[in-house]
DNA sequence: GCCAACGTTGGC
DNA sequence: GCCAACGTTGGC
């Protein structure tokens, strides 16, 4: 199993979105840059990743579980864009602060970190293990 | 609200 | 195929 990092506004589609979807979930949709999507087309049925807010709130506040692989976009006609759906799995107790992260040095290697701007990312095991950590998951 | 970083677009 | 212009993202 393989571990990602899904970011968000909360003010256009937060955790408590996500929350209300159930598990049905929801497609990750309206992704236009090709490296998110590239990773997205990586991901796997049951691969786990870390909810983030970003903007105003900016931490790391649910996990989910990916619930359909890879498929087209259903708020485009462009083919190039595809998507995966996610369900939420349990809200992080203590959500995980990007100050926090910025000031770990077991996480100063991560994406997040790293590429700011990118909207859907890799997780590593190691990184992933010590977020659940602090997460008090 | 500002601005830096980055990705994309389109003219040449 | 290059690169300038532009738009968007997201931290501060």
């Amino acid at each position: 199993m393989r571990y990602w990092l899904f970011k968000s506004e909360p003010a256009t589609w937060g955790w408590s979105d996500q929350l209300a979807k159930g598990d049905a979930g929801e497609e990750w949709d309206g992704v236009r840059n090709y490296q998110a999507r590239n990773f997205m087309r990586e991901m796997a049925l049951g691969d786990r990743g870390f909810f983030y807010h970003s903007q105003k709130s900016r931490a790391i506040v649910g996990i989910v579980e990916v619930c359909a692989e890879a498929h087209p976009d259903s708020t485009t006609d462009d083919d190039r864009w595809d998507c995966v759906d996610i369900r939420a799995i349990a809200p992080v107790p203590n959500p995980v602060t990007l100050d926090q992260i910025k000031s770990d040095p077991e996480l100063s290697d991560m994406v997040l970190v790293k590429n700011s701007r990118l909207s859907v990312q890799p997780v590593t095991a190691e990184e992933w293990q010590r977020i659940c950590t602090l997460g008090g998951v």
